[in-house]
RNA sequence: GGCGGCAUAGCCAAGUGGUAAGGCAACGGUCUGCAAAACCGUUAUUCCCCGGUUCAAGUCCGGGUGCCGCCUCCA
C-alpha cells in the first residue's frame, strides 16, 4: 500500500502524489501571536510535525514553512494596553512557541515568515486582485469581492446564498456585499501601520497566508495544515484569494487536524477555556504529552484531561520498558544463533516482528493514522516480552531482536517519541531519594535479614509516609518517589 | 435556519465489505515472607436503534435517536 491522505474536498482517501516528484511543500498555519500557545494550538504542529517526519521517511524532500501572524487586531489591543510596541507582544509569544515546539520534539519548520516583513508583496498580491476586480477599495480598506469567485464556498461546502441567512453578518458600510472580507484593513491614528496604494493600513486576516505560501511554495503546493476551526472562513477565504490571484490550484490536500475538547466544550482562547502549554508542561513530561496527542487520529477531535494524560503516561511506560528490555536483551550478547538456526521462540518473534512492521507502515499509509501505528508497537513490546519468556536468558536471537530494534528506531524517527531518539526512550532516570529515607530502607534490609517481618513492614510505612515506595527485588530492595500523577 | 461531523467494552481509542487493533482500569496467574514493580492471561457473539443492498456490513444505502462543531476571533 502506497500513501493515502484524506481530500476533504473529495471526501475520500487518494492517492498521494506529489506536484514535483520528490518533493513536498508543506505550509502550516502558524499561530496568530496574540497570547501565549495552549495545547490545541501545540496539537496542530505536533500532528504536521508527524506528518512531516512520515513524508522524509518515505523520501520526499520537504520543505515546511509556518507563518506567524504577529500583526492583528488583538496585537494592538494588547500592546496598547501594555504600552508597549506591537512587536513586543508579538515575539514574546513566538519565543513561548519556539520553547514549547523543542520540548515536544517538533522539528523546525525551513522557514518562520513573518507577516510583517512581507508588507510589499503583500500590498502587491492585494493590488493584482484590485486589478481584476476581485477586490475593491473602499475608504482606506481594500475588500475581496467574494462573488466574484464561482467556486466560492467549495472548501467548506457552503453556498454564498446559504450564508446570507446567516444573521450575523453585519454590513460595513465600507463593504458592498455582507460576505466580502478585508484584505488591508485602514489604520486609525496611532495604531501601528503601513504605506500602500490605498493609504495607511495593515493587511486583513487571510492574505498574510496566500501571499507567504505562495512566496515560498510556489501558486501551487502539496499540503496545507492546519486547525478544523481554521477551514471556514480563513482557509475558504485563503484559498480564493490565492486562486483569483495566481489563476492556479491553490493546495492537493488539506490535513485539518480535530480540536480538542474540555469535557464537552471546545478548548478556545476566547472562552477562556484552556490549558495553557507551559502548564500542562509543568505537570506532564512533554513526551507523554506528545505520545497522548499522536494516539488518536489526529484529524479527529481529542477528549483532553488530566485523567487521560496519565492513562497516556502509563501507556507510554509501557512502550518505554518493552524497548530497554529489548535494548538490554541484546546488549547481554549471550549465546547468539549462527545465522538461519533461530530457536521456536525466535521463528515466532520474526514472524511477529514482520507483521507488526506491515502493520505500523500500513496505519501510516493510511492517512497518517498514528494511532493504528502505535497499537502496532503495542503488539511488538507484547510479542517481544513473551519472546523473553519463552526464550529465557541464555538465548539470543539477535536476527529478529535486531529487526525489531530496527522498527523500533523507524517508529521514533517518525512519530518523535523521545528526543533523544530510542538512547533516551532506554534512559532509566535514577530516582532522588534523601538520605532519610535510604537510612530507614537500610534498617528495614537489616530487619527484613533476621527475618523479623513486623519491624520490615513497619519501616515500609514509614517510608511510605515519607512519600516513597519500596520494592523489594532479587538483588535487594530498592526506594522510589511513590507514584505521583504525571511520574 | 443552512452546512458538516461523530455514536465501537467501565473509560480512552483504531478499524481500507470478509468475520472486532491497542492503551488505561478491573480481575486471575507467575514472582514475593507479605507486598510493590514487572511480565503473562482474561474481559465487546458484537460495534446507538430500525429497515435495505450483498454470499458477506462496525464498515455501503435509507429512516430515526442522541451528542458535537462551523456559519463571529480561533490550532
Amino acid at each position: 500500500m502506497a500513501l493515502h491522505v484524506y481530500d476533504h474536498v473529495t471526501r475520500t482517501r487518494r492517492l498521494f502524489e506529489p506536484i514535483r516528484p520528490g518533493k513536498v511543500g508543506m505550509y502550516v498555519c502558524g499561530m496568530t501571536v496574540q497570547d501565549k500557545p495552549h495545547v490545541g494550538h501545540m496539537f496542530a504542529f505536533v500532528a504536521c510535525d508527524m506528518i512531516r517526519r512520515y513524508l522524509e521517511h518515505l523520501g520526499y524532500a520537504v520543505t515546511h514553512v509556518q507563518n506567524f501572524t504577529d500583526i492583528d487586531d488583538k496585537i494592538i489591543v494588547k500592546a496598547a494596553q501594555e504600552g508597549v510596541d506591537f512587536r513586543v507582544v508579538s515575539q514574546r509569544n513566538i519565543d513561548l512557541y519556539h520553547r514549547y515546539a523543542e520540548d515536544l520534539n517538533i522539528r523546525p519548520a525551513h522557514l518562520y515568515p513573518l507577516v510583517t516583513d512581507h508588507i510589499p508583496e503583500i500590498v502587491a498580491f492585494i493590488a493584482g486582485l484590485v486589478a481584476k476586480d476581485h477586490a475593491y477599495a473602499s475608504g482606506g480598506d481594500v475588500y475581496f469581492r467574494v462573488r466574484s469567485w464561482d467556486e466560492y464556498g467549495f472548501l467548506s461546502g457552503r453556498h454564498v446564498d446559504d450564508m446570507r441567512s446567516g444573521v450575523r453578518i453585519e454590513v460595513g458600510e465600507a463593504k458592498q456585499d455582507p460576505l466580502d472580507f478585508a484584505l488591508w484593513k485602514s489604520a486609525a491614528a496611532g495604531e501601528p501601520g503601513w504605506d500602500s496604494p490605498w493609504g495607511r493600513g495593515r493587511p486583513g486576516w487571510h492574505i498574510e497566508c496566500s501571499v507567504m505560501a505562495t512566496k515560498y511554495l510556489g501558486p501551487h503546493f502539496d499540503f496545507h495544515g492546519g486547525g478544523r476551526d481554521l477551514l471556514f472562513p480563513h482557509h475558504e477565504n485563503e484559498c480564493a484569494q490565492s486562486c483569483c490571484g495566481t489563476g492556479q490550484k491553490y493546495v492537493n490536500f488539506w490535513l485539518h487536524n480535530g480540536l480538542l475538547f474540555l469535557g464537552d466544550k471546545k478548548m478556545s482562547k476566547s472562552d477562556g477555556n484552556f490549558f495553557a502549554m507551559g502548564d500542562v508542561l509543568a505537570q506532564f513530561p512533554a513526551e507523554v504529552i506528545r505520545f497522548f496527542l499522536l494516539n488518536a487520529h489526529f484529524r479527529s477531535q481529542i477528549d483532553y484531561g488530566e485523567e487521560r494524560l496519565r492513562e497516556a503516561g502509563a501507556a507510554y511506560e509501557r512502550l518505554r520498558r518493552g524497548v530497554r528490555r529489548l535494548a538490554e536483551r541484546r546488549a547481554s550478547g549471550a549465546a547468539p544463533v549462527p545465522e538461519g538456526l533461530l530457536s521456536g521462540p525466535g521463528e515466532a518473534l520474526a514472524k511477529a516482528v514482520r507483521e507488526h512492521r506491515r502493520r505500523f507502515f500500513a496505519a501510516m499509509d493510511d492517512d497518517f493514522n498514528s494511532a493504528g501505528a502505535i497499537g502496532a508497537l503495542f503488539g511488538l513490546v507484547r510479542d517481544l516480552n513473551q519472546y523473553d519468556a519463552a526464550a529465557g536468558a541464555e538465548l539470543l536471537d539477535a536476527g529478529p531482536l535486531d529487526e525489531a530494534w530496527a522498527l523500533f528506531g523507524e517508529a521514533d524517527a517518525i512519530l518523535g517519541l523521545h528526543r533523544d531518539g530510542l538512547a533516551g526512550l532506554t534512559a532509566v532516570a535514577e530516582p532522588v531519594v534523601p538520605q532519610a529515607v535510604l537510612d530507614l530502607a537500610a534498617e528495614r534490609d537489616a530487619a527484613r535479614a533476621r527475618r523479623d517481618w513486623a519491624a520490615a513492614d513497619g519501616l515500609r510505612a514509614k517510608i511510605a509516609e515519607l512519600g516513597f515506595t519500596v520494592e523489594d527485588g532479587p538483588g535487594g530492595s530498592a526506594v522510589r518517589p511513590a507514584a505521583a500523577g504525571a511520574d
